[in-house]
DNA sequence: CGGAGACTTGACTCAAATCAATCGTAGTGG
DNA sequence: CCACTACGATTGATTTGAGTCAAGTCTCCG
């Protein structure tokens, strides 16, 4: 709390525009701590009582219902989550656990709408933070509307791909079983998904993928910035 | 553009908080126009020139890949759509049009950008806005991996009767055809799923939904404000 | 060496899409 | 006013996509 200044956050584009000052103020009452891997953070339907910014490590973001479990979104350094929440005072529409071991810095809710009012370079921040988040989710849906689980493999793996510049090969950043619960399908289908995709010139050894023929691969997957794309 | 102040536009929450000045100058560039159905407003993949604040009618946002279509949502008036893409300078994400007769403001994006930056209150009203757009674009997600099509609309149904006080009967607010692409099934398989549900305690006619069982089609649905609910 | 857990594989079931035909109704034009 | 049409809704038959259940394999690690 003393010297704590989280540079790590500081250089977020969320906090990069605000004031000094208003950033000291913010950062008062926030906390760094370090989880072990596979800890729950968060359970869904709890009172959003603090702002997370993840530095290190990885976070699940997934929902439950009827038994049944989904990973709605995987969040990787250095970012928020559950920003919407911490601004609306509402609950979690999701549960957070840790994947590997993660440092987290936690922020008062309270203290991110006040500063909020106070510091406009954080208000635009917040507000271009925000749309970002909510274009990616509506990507989401599309994909999960317009596409097979195999369509969703293939663009995930032209995704990968490309974010890497294309190498000769690359390792999957998640595990299968996780994988295949963000695409939306079971580790089986998954598995199945990945054998019908050698004939569009995909070939997988482990966690090892090679994309043989990337002008195969992307006639079959058809990938759209309308979809696909991180950024816009 | 003279007297046009359009007062169903200023009391909603988006530009209620704001300086009569600052709102005058909003509406400077805007203009109000009136379209017949099914009509196409816009496009995906077209930029965000405009943010559109639908007054009367109904607007279908929905989107195209690969020969499939799929609504994502449906607008009712008095509120925004494509809050996001105008925020942040983007392209469109989803295709819009309108599905009746459909009175639209149109107001330059630059204008909501600037004023943006010039008045605290609005900014804030964006930024409460886009949580709820986005939690509730989470809810979908949630909504479209957790849930059979036959869970989906048990809880349509019972959301629907909910919104309307809990009527002896009420009438779908959407033709089946539209209600189908925003659940995420075909025409053919909600007809089936209609009749599936009178095992549940649904009775339809045409247009008119009677829950002649709500405990039992609430035991199937087993609906959850985490999903279902619009507000919170 | 022995387990625990992730991944794979196969057989089967179930959910949902597709294809095809029919029905019903609202609207059109003679 | 009445066919005729167009389109949405329904129904049935069938196929396809994906989940489930049940073994089995592999690998990491104590």
């Amino acid at each position: 709390m003393s010297d704590s200044t989280f540079p790590e956050v500081r250089s977020l584009d969320l906090f990069a525009d605000m004031s000094d000052e208003n950033y000291a103020k913010l950062m008062r009452g926030a906390y760094l701590q370090t989880f072990p891997p596979h800890v729950d953070l968060i359970g869904e339907g709890e009172g959003a009582d603090f702002l997370h910014v993840l530095v290190s490590g990885a976070v699940d973001l997934f929902s439950s219902w009827n038994n049944r479990e989904t990973s709605v979104m995987i969040v990787k350094p250095v970012s928020t989550f559950i920003l919407a929440a911490t601004i609306r005072d509402a609950r979690y529409l999701m549960s957070a656990r840790t994947m590997e071991k993660s440092r987290i810095v936690m922020i008062p809710s309270q203290d991110v709408r006040a500063i909020f009012d106070l510091d406009a370079g954080f208000a635009r921040a917040v507000v271009v933070e925000l749309a970002a988040c909510y274009r990616s989710v509506v990507k989401t849906t599309k994909n999960l509307k317009l596409r097979t689980a195999l369509e969703r493999l293939a663009n995930y793996l032209l995704s990968r791909h490309r974010a890497y510049g294309a190498p000769a090969s690359f390792d999957l950043d998640l595990e299968k079983r996780q994988l295949a619960s963000v695409l939306g399908m079971t580790p089986e289908n998954l598995s199945r998904a990945f054998k019908a995709l050698q004939a569009y010139g995909v070939a997988v050894n482990g966690e090892k993928i090679e994309i043989t023929n990337p002008a195969l691969l992307q006639k079959f997957a058809k990938p759209t910035s309308l979809i696909d794309d991180d950024q816009t």
